[in-house]
This record gives C-alpha cells, sequence and structure tokens, in this order.
DNA sequence: ATCCTTTTGTCAATATTCTGTCCAAGTTTA
DNA sequence: TAAACTTGGACAGAATATTGACAAAAGGAT
C-alpha cells in the first residue's frame, strides 16, 4: 500500500479543491467535521484547514458509505479499513450503479438559446466565446442531450445557413474547427470498462467532414464503448485493419458528402468484404441515405438519428456476433 | 529548498515579454516574486529584472498549479518537481498512479522516453495511452519545448515511418487525430490581452494536412496573441474575409502537401492582393520551401523553424505596420 | 396513518485572509 | 520624448471560517 508518500512534502489541499475532488460541498466537508469528526484536517496559522490525500480518501469512503443509505452520524468515527469493508459487502450485495440524472423536459428553449449564441459567436469569427458557450451548454445539458439537441443541430444550422449564402464557408470552417475540439476532449474524456466491447470510428476516403464521425464516438464512448476513433478519409484496408487489430465489434462510418461518389461503394463493398463477419458496420450521416442500396446489400446497418446509433449500439452490445452472413 | 532556480541559461528575458509568454500580467509577476518569492529573477545594474527560460516555465508551471485551485501562498515554495507532481496528481487524480519518470536525467532523453511511448501507443492503436503520455509530457515540458521537442518529432517520425512502410496511413491519421486533439485545448488555454494582435492561422486549400497550422496557432498564442484558427483548406478570399474582419496583423498559413500545386501560387498571389498592406503573411511547412519563389516575389516571411516563427512573431508584434509595399 | 424527534444537507450573515489588479511617482531604455 | 520598468501602497473581489438557523428526510412512537 502506498502508505506514505511525504517523499518530498506531503501536498496539503485547501477544502476548495478538497471539494472538487470528493464531490462533496466544502459547506458539508466542514459539518461532518464540526458535528461528527469525521476526518481533521491541518491548519495553518490563519485557521485554514488543509487535508492531506489520506483525508481526501477518507472523504470519498464516507461519500460512498453514505451513498448507500448510512447515515453519516453512524460511520464518521469508523477506520479506513472499517469504511472499505462496508464499500466491499456493500458493492457485493448490490451491483448498483449510479442513478441516472434524468434531464428535465422543456430543454427546448434552453438548447435553443445557447445554439442562438453560440451561432451569433461563429458569425463574429469569436471563438473564445464560442467555446465558453459550448462548455455552458455542456454543464446544463446530459452528454447525450448535448450532442442531440446543441451541437448536431448547431452544425445543420450553419451548414444550412451556408448553403443559403448567409454564412461564409470561413464560418462553418471555424465552427467545425471548434466543435471538433471540443468533442474531442469529449469522447476522450470516458473510461470504458477493460471488458466492453470495441467499436471503430472513422470516415471512408474522400469523405472529409468528420464532425458526424467525432459525434458518433462521442456517443458510442457514452454508451460505455471503447472507442478507436482514427479521423477522416480511410481506405478500406485500413479500417479492416484497425479494426482487426482491436478486436472491433462495430465498424462506424458517417458519409456526408457527396452522395454520389461510385468509388465510395466499391470501397464499401471492400470493406465489408475484409472485415471478418464477427465485425457489424454501422454507417450514418446525411448522405448515408443516398447509399441505403449499397449498404442493405453489404448488410450494414444504416442509422438516421443519434438515438437510433445508441439503439443499435445497445443492441448490437448484448447480441454476441454480428448477424451476418 | 529548490537548488535549480538559476541553473540553466543566462537570464534573458525581460518582464514583459514573459508576461506575454506567460500569460501572466507583469504586476502579478510582480507580486508574486515580492510576497512569496516564487521566482528569483536575476537583475541588470538598474534594478531591472532578467529572467531566464527555466523561470519562465517555473512561472508557467505555477499558473496551471494556481489554476486548480491552491492558492499561490501554498506553492510558490515548491520545487519543480513537487509543482510537476502537483499538476500530475490532478490530472491523473482517479488514475492508479504507475512508475513516475526518472527527471534527473537531460530533457533530450526524457522527450525521447515520451516520444518512444507514443509511438508505441499508436503501433498499439491505444488512443487512451497516447492521450495520456502527451498529458504527462505537457506536465513536464514548457508548452515551447512540448511542441518542439515532443509533437513535432512524434508527428515527423510517424510520418517517416508511414513512407518507409513500418506504419501504416492508419497509424498516422490516428496520431494526427489525437495530437490535433490536444493542440486544440491548447492553443485555447491562454488567455490574451485584448490589446494583443491579431493572427489567423489556415491552410490553403488543397492543403489538408492541418496539424502544422494547429502548431503555429499554439505557438502564437504562446506568444500571447489573439488567435483566430480557422480550420484546414480555405480559399484566398475566405482567410482574406476573416483577416479582415478581425483586423488581423498576420495571416499565418502552414503548407506540407503537394509541394507542386500551379493553383496555390494563384492563391497565394491572389491572398496577398486581397489582405490589406497592412496584414503581414507568414509561411511555415515542410513544403513551403517549394514555393519558396512565390512566397518571396508576394513578399511573404518563409519560416523554417518553430523558432523563426516566435521571432518573427516577435518582431512583428512591435513593428507598427508590415513593411511591404 | 399521524405526530414527534432526530438527523442531515443547505444556506445566510459576518469576519478574516488571500490574491489579483491598479495607481502614483520616479527611473531607465529606445 | 515615449515606452517600459521599478517600488510601494491601496483596494476590491474571491475564498475561507464560524455560528446559527432551517427544511426535508428518516425513524419511532402512538
Amino acid at each position: 500500500m502506498s502508505t506514505s508518500r511525504s517523499s518530498s512534502g506531503a501536498p496539503r489541499h485547501p477544502i476548495g479543491v478538497v471539494a472538487r475532488r470528493t464531490g462533496l460541498k466544502p459547506d458539508l466537508i466542514r459539518a461532518w467535521e464540526r458535528r461528527y469528526g469525521a476526518v481533521e484536517p491541518g491548519r495553518t496559522d490563519t485557521r485554514r484547514r488543509f487535508y492531506s490525500d489520506a483525508d481526501v480518501e477518507r472523504l470519498l469512503l464516507l461519500r460512498r458509505v453514505v451513498s448507500t443509505g448510512r447515515g453519516i452520524s453512524q460511520v464518521a468515527g469508523l477506520s479506513r479499513e472499517e469504511l472499505e469493508a462496508l464499500v466491499d459487502s456493500e458493492t457485493a450485495a448490490a451491483e448498483a450503479g449510479p442513478a441516472r440524472l434524468a434531464d428535465a423536459a422543456g430543454d427546448g428553449d434552453l438548447a435553443e438559446t445557447y445554439l442562438a449564441r453560440c451561432l451569433a459567436a461563429a458569425q463574429r469569427l469569436d471563438v473564445r466565446e464560442m467555446e465558453l458557450q459550448i462548455e455552458r451548454a455542456s454543464v446544463a445539458f446530459s452528454r447525450t442531450n448535448l450532442l442531440e439537441k446543441v451541437l448536431v443541430p448547431l452544425m445543420q444550422r450553419i451548414g444550412d445557413l451556408w448553403h443559403q449564402g448567409t454564412l461564409r464557408p470561413l464560418h462553418e470552417h471555424l465552427a467545425s474547427a471548434v466543435v471538433r475540439s471540443f468533442l474531442g476532449t469529449l469522447y476522450g474524456s470516458h473510461q470504458p470498462e477493460l471488458s466492453a466491447p470495441h467499436v471503430v470510428v472513422t470516415t471512408p476516403s474522400r469523405q472529409h467532414h468528420e464532425l458526424g464521425a467525432l459525434i458518433a464516438a462521442a456517443t458510442a464512448a457514452g454508451e460505455g464503448w471503447q472507442v478507436t476513433y482514427l479521423g477522416p478519409e480511410l481506405p478500406p484496408e485500413e479500417i479492416a485493419a484497425a479494426a482487426l487489430q482491436k478486436g472491433a465489434r462495430v465498424v462506424a462510418l458517417s458519409l456526408t458528402y457527396p452522395p454520389d461518389d461510385p468509388l465510395l461503394v466499391e470501397d464499401l463493398r471492400r470493406l465489408r468484404r475484409l472485415l471478418g463477419s464477427r465485425t457489424s458496420l454501422v454507417v450514418g450521416g446525411r448522405a448515408s441515405r443516398a447509399y441505403a442500396h449499397v449498404l442493405s446489400e453489404i448488410g450494414a446497418l444504416r442509422v438516421d438519428s443519434l438515438a437510433e446509433l445508441r439503439q443499435h449500439l445497445e443492441s448490437l452490445r448484448s447480441s454476441p456476433e454480428a448477424g451476418e452472413g
């Protein structure tokens, strides 16, 4: 065990940092200390509390125990070993996952607000403001809703405004860069279980709009998959190689433009041949409809929305093998 | 006590430059020194402060630690290693912290270590590990060194291995996506002064390798410029429109491939015409040499390294107008 | 079930410390 | 001379500490 890491000065954390790390409000941490002596942090000469790493871990432990229904007064005085024992017995008893937060309804207006602000910021080429708004939206919405109600509509609307001439290509590029950067951090921040199935996400050659692929990657990550995002425009051989190397259960492609690429049809057929029958192919994006014929020919799943994608991932996850012959 | 402090490199930078590089106001740097002895810069015989590169890196590290919630008074006296450990523990708080790298050796070896790990991770298509290693490297290195000694060599080496057939295109794509995502967060993290000049960074049409542009964007941000990154492949009209709207002092382009695009030559000429004479054009990237003729014809600055880019930005910043007619 | 008590998270008011910013006056540099 | 730098002091906003109060939830007793 890492009993003491005090080799060169043990880190001492102010209460704000402890609050962030434990998810407990500063007031609550103080209340636990005042009322039950749950922790006994050190003090500076000006009476500010300073917590050690051990204190932080103890608070985390207490939080877990309390969240299982026990009162804080009952467990505040227990030793670390006793707390760990409690946690163990609890997890062994019930595989209770943390309750999922349900976003309240009526988010439409809120999403619309963020959307409008992002659009305005994009128009002004104000990257910082755009990032700020997306950041705020990411706090207000769940990951799923952020994608479905803010980011996807945002890019669609920018695309529309571009095509109708209100916005320049430059605005679309800028917005793409910002959203892409955000999505990159989003899908990377998830820590899937090692037993989770793999999905390889990319875009075929000459399909250089990667936003859809990134959104798919973020969605899959949110569903608990292990995601390997390869970036845009890869030929079938590369995609297949990656899928093979990662033992991917699914390959997800995003098609947006152009909708009439004969070479792409051939690439899709080849990809299906190169992939083992154990790997499913899921295709989405605005242009995917245009390739529906090939897709059904090669037995690829076509999805029209993120909800559909999530649904398919869910079912694919449980089914042992791809249902293709 | 921290032994180093005044070790590496003769003191060089006046406080204004340090302020730009660190994103800290001169007043704040002095306050940190006066109140907590956070740095001990050298002095001229007229009592002017002069900071070494090590001082700058220390200030960057302090800024980062402070931004995570600790008070400056608590961390101002810590050694570099302790500060790095703090940042590391913050980013990898939940992580089972495996072996810390031996910091003792020279930075060259250290960079090599990270490089090798990133390469190995890329080969295994292990995105998470790659991100982790880059994150760690970003703690151990200053922004400048991270770019020049880790990320740029990494992408070069991957490119080489790709061309010699050891790695597949797929690996290059994957690494690009990871590095790009990281750079996106990097260049956005700096908060420039409102009075700072603007630079618009992008890539001309048909130049779809945007990594160089992103690195340039991160470098410019580190020099205290207000950066507008537009993403890759924009025609001259779009670039000029953005530069006009932002009142950009500089437009920076990255050229990597192809090196022999006749249309690009025309695009560059047009861009120069569309830009006002108040806006300088700076061009870098592997293929920029191939276009040296046009570039000198239209009076664009060609840079061969990041150091050169920084140097040019520094001098452009002080000179009131572009020196082109 | 209903009522009462205890527990528990949250909040408010006030005081103190910490921290970033700013100002003024003088000095040096370009 | 204008711009950049230095010193010392001042100040406002953020973070923290303390005390006390309050309402929802939990649990018991009737």
